[in-house]
DNA sequence: TTAGATGCAAAGACTTTGCAGTTAA
DNA sequence: TTAACTGCAAAGTCTTTGCATCTAA
């Protein structure tokens, strides 16, 4: 967890008058280490357990909510109704997914150009920009090409 | 329900041997009827219960499964798990949707540059494009500066 | 001390499915 | 004729919630 995370966390829970507990401690540590993938409620459990095999949904549930609702985390449709999170937004604020059809992989990415875009349309429109989320579904080309797709983890 | 679409839809129904029964029609005409405003499960399911009193849930669901399947509905998330299912994509392919914190309206717009833009990620990332979405989440102007947002169902 | 947090288990919302009967082609 | 379709009701999946108990500040 980036010392940026920590202190967001702590201002959202100092700002709201939530209290730091265990089960608390062991979602966020969940959420926030490592590589910082996106992930389902249910992996995020899954990570949890690991940490503290106490975890319960209800609780997790509740949490998620709470940084969710605080901007911590980012809640993302990847497609066929799977509700995920992502824990990016906070150290790359911009980035979007394009999903790959083939292996389902989710690749994020930046682009400077559509964010402007996004923005200039948004206030044509008559609008302030909140957050823009853009998915891509496409095709591996190198799977169309090979027959192989290296992000395939079946095959 | 415009040519173009009553044509996509007897095309897939040959492509696929699937037959054009009553509780099929009812459910093709509430979903591409009129203004073609997106839909939830549920607000179709009461669309075609106005035309029909007898459409059942399981046939509407499976009837679905099979438009977005055969790329007639695109199945978008407008954020909070709530799922709808846009018909628009048939006239206008390459729309995107501004989705109003305020008043939760959405406002379908239409980018060239935004569209040549994914396109070029998206290649140069590997990939061909499918199918793309755009989710921007904004805050009502008016809404700001005169305290009333004309969008506003509520006030 | 006490407002906030927890966890169980039950309830909820939404969607899918098995199956016996029905129907389009 | 028969493979496809339907509708019911039951089951599934995911998420939320009431409530009695616990605990951070």
């Amino acid at each position: 967890m980036t010392k940026e995370v920590r202190e967001k966390i702590q201002t959202l829970f100092d700002s709201k008058g939530l209290r730091m507990t265990r089960p608390r401690e062991v979602i966020l540590e969940a959420a926030f280490s490592e590589q910082g993938d996106h992930f389902t409620a249910d992996e995020l459990f899954e990570k949890a357990r690991e940490i503290d095999g106490k975890t319960s949904r209800a609780t997790l549930y509740r949490t998620v909510a709470l940084l969710v609702e605080g901007g911590l985390l980012q809640e993302i449709d990847l497609g066929r109704g799977v509700t995920s999170y992502d824990p990016n937004f906070i150290d790359s604020p911009h980035h979007n997914h394009l999903i790959c059809i083939d292996c389902a992989k989710v690749i994020e990415f930046e682009d400077q150009h559509i964010s402007v875009l996004e923005d200039c349309i948004t206030r044509r429109l008559g609008f302030t920009p909140a957050s823009k989320s853009i998915q891509i579904k496409a095709n591996c080309e190198e799977l169309r090409r090979t027959g192989k797709c290296r992000n395939l983890k079946t095959g």
